[in-house]
DNA sequence: GATCTAGGTCTACGTTGTAGACTACGCCGT
DNA sequence: ACGGCGTAGTCTACAACGTAGACCTAGATC
């Protein structure tokens, strides 16, 4: 059921996700799924376990920096794989066992690397929005194949007067047309800032 | 209108914003409503726009730094304001008008900072992640009293084999007695941390 | 064979956004 | 003064939502 849930929302977006509909894919009535579920939200929560037990864990011989930064890369791609993922997680909160479980791991990791208890906890609110801030919903390329003339008449009809914001536009679809305006460099960039502004901070 | 509709949500949350309500609020039919908006959508699209403007731009003659700083905090402030408003932009996506001028200001600050376009482009990533990433959500206090006996049992057997949470959340409820386990301090340790590292970015 | 239970169906309630028809009032040019 | 018209509001209705509650059904257990 569970599987079926994620096949679905994956499919068409967490606003196609009702208990009606998900039943029909399970060939079942809606009211049979509350037989295994007490309601929705004990579903979407079964949901945020399923999706961060898919983050792997890193290799524990690595050191903090690398443990971290292989964590949040997992994270991020497993929301690459299921973008409904953020809405939820924030919709339903952080307190089921999987996450504790990540957040105990990273406090290890944080702790055992030399961090002090408070700049672990600055840390972790510091890579938690990393982790979780919205990045790439900003001009989404809507995928490879060229938009259409009026497409791309009335996007520059937006940006109009915006004149940064349209040459960032138009380098950036440049890089698209190489590169897939790569995601990944972004978030990576920003990762790496925040990595390193911490270890500054814990050798002071 | 919108006036009302930002004050019920303030009251009530967003999940008690519907037509009928804001109506029954206004006194006057929920139909009524859609003489002045076309849709729930397009309401929603006019808080944000009204939300957005009440971020006063940072003075003009500071740095690139302190500017940036500064627009970060403000917006940051009207977040806490209306703690809806996240959630809000992030279905709604980012496309207007007053968005948009944020960021075209953001991008000719950084531009005349000295900053590359590309770099630019990744500092307004980070940025937009430092500001709209959750960070207030994961133990929230739940208001300056003391939490009943019942309640902090809970949440202590909650926390049971999860010793480095469990020390973090006593720490942190020892600083909320002092001050209110201050969330500000948080963000901007989060905030410098990111400018530090784009300042070392730009001066390589 | 009687009973219990896990799973599924059907109906119904209250809530949501909103389309569409109808109504009442103020301003317009003639 | 008067017919027409736009503007604002009401009422009804529809499809979809989560879910409570009553009912059914087949297999396991005593």
């Amino acid at each position: 059921m569970l599987r079926a849930t994620v096949e679905l929302a994956d499919r068409g977006g967490i606003e196609v996700l009702s208990m009606r509909r998900l039943g029909q894919e399970l060939g079942v009535d809606a009211m049979a799924l509350y037989r295994h579920v007490r309601s929705k939200d004990d579903l979407l929560d079964g949901l945020i376990e399923t999706l961060v037990a898919e983050i792997l864990p890193s290799h524990a011989d690595a050191d903090w920096k690398a443990a971290l930064r292989g964590q949040a890369m997992a994270a991020r791609q497993v929301m690459l794989r299921h973008p409904w993922m953020r809405r939820v997680l924030e919709e339903r909160g952080t307190t089921g066992p999987a996450i504790l479980g990540r957040i105990e791991l990273a406090l290890a990791t944080l702790g055992d690397g030399g961090f002090s208890l408070d700049l672990a906890h600055h840390a972790l609110h510091v890579l938690g929005s990393r982790i979780f801030g919205f990045n790439q919903d900003l001009f989404e390329d809507s995928g490879p194949e060229d938009p259409s003339p009026e497409v791309a008449a009335a996007a520059a009809r937006a940006l109009a007067g915006y004149p940064r914001i349209t040459e960032l536009a138009q380098a950036a679809s440049h890089e698209g047309v190489l590169g897939r305006c790569d995601d990944d460099v972004e978030f990576a960039f920003g990762l790496d800032l925040v990595l390193d502004g911490l270890e500054r901070f814990r050798t002071r």
